[in-house]
DNA sequence: ATTTTATTTTAGGCATACTAAAATATACGT
DNA sequence: ACGTATATTTTAGTATGCCTAAAATAAAAT
């Protein structure tokens, strides 16, 4: 019934799902710098994905590409595979959050229908991962809450941690350790224009920390209404 | 630290690795045979695992290969993957003991090292899978204990089914459907040596089945002390 | 209109693994 | 020891999948 793809085909839809999330379109450069590949690949990619049967993506020349139904579909499935795997790695396994997007990474392209499904049993169909990424659902919908970057909260604020990059292994192993992880709430003390620095607040514990923005561009909020 | 193999080299030495157990060396023909491969491909992967810096399997031109301490390695660790990902499957996943095969045989190369260790704490270090094959240990030891074919016992013996060839889904049904599992004891009620038809009797419920040379040949047993 | 930037084309490389057909080696029976 | 059957290897070539550098071209920016 289903076809299988190559991880290599499975990884570029992915790259171009999350480039066209932002841009609606995904440029060739783009998918390029996503995958650490020359633009000349990705062209010869897009055409191939474009000449598959069904068409994956739709290419047109000069101007990038767009995922059709059955490329979004593939990269929804996958997408769904890698955060269900991350959340299954992290709680039923014991890995650390900065362990398991790697190990994703690889078996998310191997496991079977019938894995995902156990899997999402065995976790009560969650619907985010350890990071706060939401799990595309069973039918493959997924909804992306547009939440504000913390680097662009102000003194006075408070908020909660809703979502983290989760790309980086190092610094997860770091919003670990100041506990900066979804679902925390904080407030902002101060910021620094100079540098672009925010000093926080986190938690019940009211533990202090000043991020840079490197760092506070990563990690994703949801600012509680404002009311002194 | 660990290199990496292709999955097909993995497969060319597990295949090995079953052969060489019984017959000290693998032939190309045998190898072949094992793979559902023709013997050309298989000469052309012995030399090219013989050139594999370490290498894998010693190869002599018409005498096929042995593994080297590095083939025999990984070919371990392939199985030790194998069988407790099938643990896992049946154990933690729910899955029915004839659909762990499949799944197992693909995920066993992409599993981290890490992902082995989580699955075989998580399952309490199993020394065996669902369907009787003993696991390698972390320390890739393996000891077979040499068990009796179920099809040459003969009436008034009793046994203890030990293991049963883990292939054949269509099989595996049927033997759950009997009941005739691993630690199951049963007794053989008759022989006719006509079609090696085997009429036994299962468990404490005591239900009779009678089986032909096809399945029996399948199932391995320890036949109890016999003291009437 | 010219330059810069983005993209595509061309031409080719490399890895992996397979096969058919022909050649050759080994084992076996008499 | 000879010829035959069987097992194995060689040769030569196929297929897939993905990648790249360099040259050519198109699009965008100034």
């Amino acid at each position: 019934m289903d076809k299988k793809y190559s991880q290599t085909t499975e990884d570029y839809l992915k790259a171009i799902y999350e480039i066209t999330r932002e841009c609606g379109r995904a440029s060739t450069n783009q998918i390029a710098n996503s995958l650490n590949v020359t633009p000349a690949s990705v062209t010869g990619m897009s055409k191939k994905m474009a000449a598959n049967d069904p068409p994956l993506v739709e290419y047109q020349k000069h101007q990038g590409v767009v995922l059709t139904m059955e490329g979004e579909k593939v990269a929804l499935e996958v997408i769904r595979h890698h955060r269900l795997l991350e959340m299954f790695l992290h709680e039923k396994l014991g890995y650390d959050w900065d362990e398991v997007d790697s190990e994703a990474d690889c078996l998310e392209h191997y496991i079977s229908e019938v894995f995902e499904e156990r899997i999402a049993q065995m976790l009560g169909n969650p619907s985010h991962d350890p990071h706060g990424d939401p799990i595309p659902t069973r039918d493959l919908r997924l909804t992306e809450e547009p939440f504000q970057a913390l680097s662009e909260m102000r003194p006075g604020q408070r908020g909660v941690v809703q979502r983290v990059a989760d790309d980086d292994p190092q610094l997860l192993r770091f919003l670990a350790d100041v506990g900066l992880v979804p679902q925390i709430s904080f407030e902002v003390l101060a910021f620094s224009p100079l540098d672009d620095n925010l000093s926080l607040e986190i938690g019940e514990r009211k533990k202090t920390v000043i991020l840079g923005p490197r760092i506070t561009r990563k990690v994703f909020v949801e600012v509680d209404d404002e009311q002194d």
